[in-house]
DNA sequence: TTAGCATATCGATGCTTGTCAATATCGTTT
DNA sequence: AAACGATATTGACAAGCATCGATATGCTAA
């Protein structure tokens, strides 16, 4: 144990446990957990490089076969990662006919950003 | 290949290549990988826990030594998790004695928040 | 209904990673 | 010098993950 050279500034930490603004507060353990799973999602290159495509579309969705080949992986591997995004709540689909539409969801990119400070 | 039913909005996607604001522009392949390393970092709760410690620390640095008992793991793990915060630049550590002090290093923290967008 | 295409799931494989015990390294103190 | 404590490294193991081929599901057109 180290114990700081002097300095005892009785700093009380202005935390507001209930409807404050709740700053330097250490995160609990099924806080940090669920939040690994967002950060988790976005630790692939491939990943981020499909959210990146969907979120700079044009019309703000893509169509999961025009992913597949600029992404250059296999079908079933373009899938799995998509599947890891939208069950991160990084992207919602519409199956429309055949095709299935992603979006990015920005909100919730924005959450987790500001989980960064 | 899916077409867009109408709504050929001939959208030149007003990206500016070199010196202006780069929206939209899809991550290359390099970029992503290095993205992906720092949001790996950030990907595990025991190192988003020792991440939220430090930055909440009241004068801004944790030692070591304080670490491996509130996270409850064993030294060797907690000083593994360091090493992979401090290679992704998310925390610097000094030495001063036998002690390893760490800090957060929020601008770090603040790029890879606004890659968020 | 049958054929064909888009997407998802399954099963297998090789690589990566979190974890700990044991050990090494390096200050400090006696 | 030797002993002790803090931290890092090593080696090993189990669990998880990215990837692909093969297959299943589901929609559409003929």
């Amino acid at each position: 144990m180290a114990t700081k050279s002097v300095k005892s500034t009785k700093s009380k930490s202005e935390t507001k446990v209930c409807c404050g603004t709740a700053r330097d507060i250490p995160l609990s353990k099924s806080d940090a957990a669920e939040l690994a799973l967002v950060f988790a999602a976005l630790s692939d290159p491939v990943r981020l490089r499909l959210l990146s495509i969907i979120s700079s579309a044009p019309d703000g969705e893509v169509c999961a076969c025009d992913l597949v080949t600029p992404i250059g992986k296999s079908q079933p591997t373009v899938s799995h990662h998509l599947r890891i995004l939208f069950e991160a709540g990084l992207v919602e689909r519409e199956k429309r006919g055949v095709w299935v539409w992603y979006r990015a969801v920005p909100e919730r990119l924005d959450a987790v950003a500001s989980r960064l400070r």
